[in-house]
RNA sequence: GCUCCCUUCGUCUAGCGGUUAGGACGCCGGCCUCUCACGUCGGUAACAGGGGUUCGAACCCCCUAGGGAGCGCCA
């Protein structure tokens, strides 16, 4: 196993791969990852896959990938859970040579009565201890149970909660092996912190109640529990909890909407912290920044327009050729090859402001590359009329006479001032006009840009076009 | 039901006994302008409720209400 020296920090994300990673997961490994970093010390990826009926190998892939996708790079792992059940054995059956831990054959039968039982007394249910002194037959099917103390206080000293108590009496001897002989959460978490020399143990608050736990069984086997931080959870858009229903939860999903990673970490680092009234990070400034006693206690909704907004910006102020190579699949799932039309970093620089997704940068930027189908009704029907036909013409003709290295933002404004000026008008009479003519719609980059990217072929066609419709529409 | 956690604009948050309760997203409006967007300027909007403590509470204490988690041979 890797050891680290006491003083030096190592943190872990231990996620169960019974699903994909989604926000929250991600939020956690990236508090993880942020406090590992700042001290200077490794970050951990533990696969927590002891639950043998629902981890998949689809699971751990699509984690990964998530893990991969937002550059949260780990120091040491994967490990794998299933891969040291020889170690979580020799641990119980010392606790169990200890005294520490014993043999329980309670039938499920009893435990559910119980437990009913229980409930009608309006009590916690939670196990008798019926085993507790019994001589039970290592041959026949049993658990193991943990012989938890059964006074005292438990304390929690946690860097986000504060001093948290909890009595003994109100925990029960839990189960840390099954009748299957396969070790239990609970066990195999605290064997792993300690054996991977975990010294910040950061989660989300569902473990909380786990927590004293897991610090008694760490005790009973001689180790001096962790810091424990615990993040408060994310709920939905709506408010309700974070699940399938609730739109995209899964990190690549958001890979998929067109959201850049760098975006969707700045947005969940403020998600429960801040620094003031910062609100863009880098990934660098997070690391220098991020203090996880600063995390806030309360749950926090995940909202997607500001999201949009931070991706937004992040499109607009990279490195455009690097979004251009990103924006290559989007280009791709509608249907357009970007290497047959204008250079791709070009469009990038173009449009980005207008785009708050990838998958909008795609749609928004089609008409460089192919023409379109129909015109935009309400765009159509306010610019391409019957007025409009002279400018366009005289558009059309100008542009013929254009020599292909003159096809420049710079020349084509030219043009088309010209004509505005021939004409007597305002530029947005023939601008507009010409805009819906080459682009479908009313809104493009301007109108030099649009032209320039769109080509001399293209435009003239689509100039024809125009004014195709307009005469079918005067008839 | 029991145990634990939480509670500032719609949302994310600042605040750490004395503030006109600040910023951001969203929304609304102005400006810029060939369109849209960007940018920019301005506006809307919050201390869950009730008791204390204090000269003075968003900040400290208690209660209530509301929300959440755990109570598994899940993690």
């Amino acid at each position: 196993m890797p050891e680290g020296s006491p003083m030096t920090v190592r943190t872990r994300f231990a996620p169960s791969p019974t699903g994909y990673l989604h926000v929250g997961g991600a939020r956690t490994a990236l508090f993880s990852y942020l406090h590992a970093r700042k001290h200077g010390g490794q970050f951990v990826l533990r696969i927590e896959d002891t639950d043998l009926e629902r981890s998949t190998a689809e699971s751990v892939n699509a984690i990964l990938e998530g893990m991969t996708w937002l550059g949260l790079d780990y120091d040491e792992g994967p490990f794998y859970q299933t891969e040291r059940f020889d170690r979580y054995n020799a641990i119980i059956d010392e606790l169990l040579e200890k005294g520490l831990a014993y043999r329980c054959d309670c039938p499920k039968e009893r435990l559910d009565e119980l437990r009913d039982r229980q409930m009608a007394q309006r009590l916690k249910p939670r196990y008798d201890g019926h085993c507790r002194h019994r001589e039970v037959d290592p041959g026949a099917p049993h658990v193991i149970r943990f012989r938890n103390p059964t006074d005292g206080v438990v304390v929690v000293n946690d860097l986000i909660r504060g001093r948290v108590p909890f009595g003994n009496a109100e925990l029960d001897d839990l189960i840390i092996r099954r009748s299957d002989g396969s070790p239990t959460y609970n066990l195999t978490v605290v064997v792993d912190d300690a054996d991977m020399g975990i010294t910040h143990v950061i989660r989300g608050d569902d473990h909380l109640n786990n927590t004293p736990r897991q610090i008694n069984i760490l005790r009973a086997l001689g180790h001096e529990p962790p810091s424990y931080a615990h993040v408060p959870m994310i709920l939905g858009d709506d408010g309700a909890r974070l699940s399938k229903r609730h739109g995209a939860v899964s990190v690549i999903a958001y890979r998929e909407a067109g959201y850049l990673p760098e975006a969707l970490l700045n947005y969940l680092v403020r998600l429960g912290w801040s620094h003031g009234d910062q609100e863009i990070f880098s990934l660098q400034e997070m690391i220098e920044l991020f203090d996880i006693t600063e995390v806030n206690r309360a749950a926090s909704s995940f909202n997607t327009d500001k999201l949009a907004w931070l991706n937004q910006h992040y499109i607009q102020h990279g490195d455009p050729r690097r979004i251009a190579q990103l924006l290559r699949p989007h280009m791709g799932r509608i249907g357009i090859d970007p290497s047959e039309g204008p250079d791709l970093t070009a469009v990038v620089e173009a449009q980005a402001a207008r785009a708050k997704t990838l998958v909008e940068l795609a749609e928004i930027s089609a008409f460089c590359y192919r023409d379109f189908d129909d015109y935009d009704e309400a765009a159509a029907k306010k610019h391409l009329r019957p007025v409009a036909r002279e400018g366009l013409d005289r558009l059309r003709a100008a542009f013929e006479l254009m020599a292909y290295e003159d096809w420049t933002p710079e020349g084509l404004h030219h043009a088309v001032e010209r004509v505005a000026e021939e004409l007597g008008v305002n530029l947005g009479k023939v601008a507009q006009p010409l805009r819906v003519a080459i682009v479908g719609r009313a809104a493009s980059p301007c109108i030099d840009l649009t032209l320039h990217l769109v080509g001399k072929d293209a435009t003239l066609r689509r100039i024809a076009k125009a004014l195709a419709y307009i005469d079918q529409r005067a008839a």
